[in-house]
DNA sequence: CGGTCAAACGGATAGCTGATCCGTTTAATC
DNA sequence: GATTAAACGGATCAGCTATCCGTTTGACCG
């Protein structure tokens, strides 16, 4: 998908490390590069070579779940009301970033460490612009907004649903917060 | 203020620790315990001595602005005008956060090192749980709405308009999204 | 099928950070 | 000014990150 490793056994490692590093998400424990080798029984070095730094890894981690989210947001240019499509789309982004937890600092990082993450986050946002802006032109939204207030309040209505919360409650806290946040975003008309 | 040590240079010695962290999260240095020692010229040990962990100092360094705002509750009280004073409180919960590098790790963390903390934030959350039920038996707020949903639609604001923004521009858009949130939180009548 | 070589591997280890121990100093009290 | 408990501070240990380099392995070719 990513990877281009010439050697077999470097595929195979490569697999293995993003395999054992997607359990790590998955357990809410922190991706250090020496525990997932440890992990994983693979050299340190070994780790280290195929991801230099740990945002490597968490990116390449979190890529399937943003690729998932990328077409969505394609296939909701094709949804007929503009309003729906938009708020449809905000609301599979919280979604993506409460499923998978490699996605939320992928989605709220500014600067990636990978080429294909920099590319494929920049193509989420022109989705949401392009969302963005046939809400605005259907008139639906209070006048002003970006497509980055749109991503930013994406991030905060998960965050928000992360303060002195259990993870148990999030779905729920992030449904009504994205309902309190739409309801100020759409205009009275 | 909060420090109870006997010795005349023990609290002299508290004093300046505290002053240089306030330096160092002024600055958006993070507090590592050995760096605030040698940049205040005092033995680590010392420093270990009056603040355990980094979050005492760093509770330490934010209960000024905490005080200050629970101030603030406690006079938005006497406000004649529920939803507006339940609004400012709102208002003034961000801008602490953002004038005060210290005060948002304090506010999204729902255990605290220091008893006076957990107490102020207490006293805080009470005062929140006032100005909500106040606006609320007003009917202005949707129902449904605790208090502490309050408190993390604020941390979410300031959240939100920490992703992918310059410092500079925080204070526009916390103030763009406290208005969108209220807009939401706020029943049509 | 065996030799050659570049590519990949992995453990040892150097460098750095956080935290503690304990011998020394200092302020308070009488 | 002697005594003593409290506070001080630097040396140091433990744990973690990241790199170096000798060894192994897979790919390719004769």
């Amino acid at each position: 998908m990513t990877g281009n490793p010439q050697r077999k056994d470097a595929a195979r490692n490569w697999q293995h490390i993003v395999d054992t590093a997607r359990r790590f998400v998955d357990d809410g424990v922190p991706l250090r590069l020496n525990d997932v080798a440890r992990a994983a029984s693979i050299g340190v070095a070994t780790v280290y070579r195929h991801f230099p730094v740990p945002e490597a890894l968490l990116e390449t981690v979190a890529q399937p779940a943003l690729t998932r989210l990328a077409a969505d947001a394609d296939a909701a240019l094709t949804e007929t009301d503009p309003w729906k499509a938009f708020a449809d789309f905000l609301k599979a982004g919280i979604d993506a970033q409460l499923t998978d937890a490699s996605v939320q600092p992928v989605f709220a990082t500014s600067s990636h460490t990978l080429p294909e993450t920099t590319e494929l986050v920049a193509r989420l946002h022109t989705s949401t612009g392009d969302l963005l802006a046939r809400a605005s032109a259907a008139e639906t939204i209070r006048p002003g907004v970006t497509r980055e207030d749109v991503i930013r309040l994406m991030c905060g209505v998960v965050f928000a649903a992360s303060v002195h919360a259990h993870p148990d409650e999030r779905p729920t806290l992030t449904r009504t917060y994205l309902e309190i946040v739409l309801t100020g975003l759409r205009l009275p008309t």
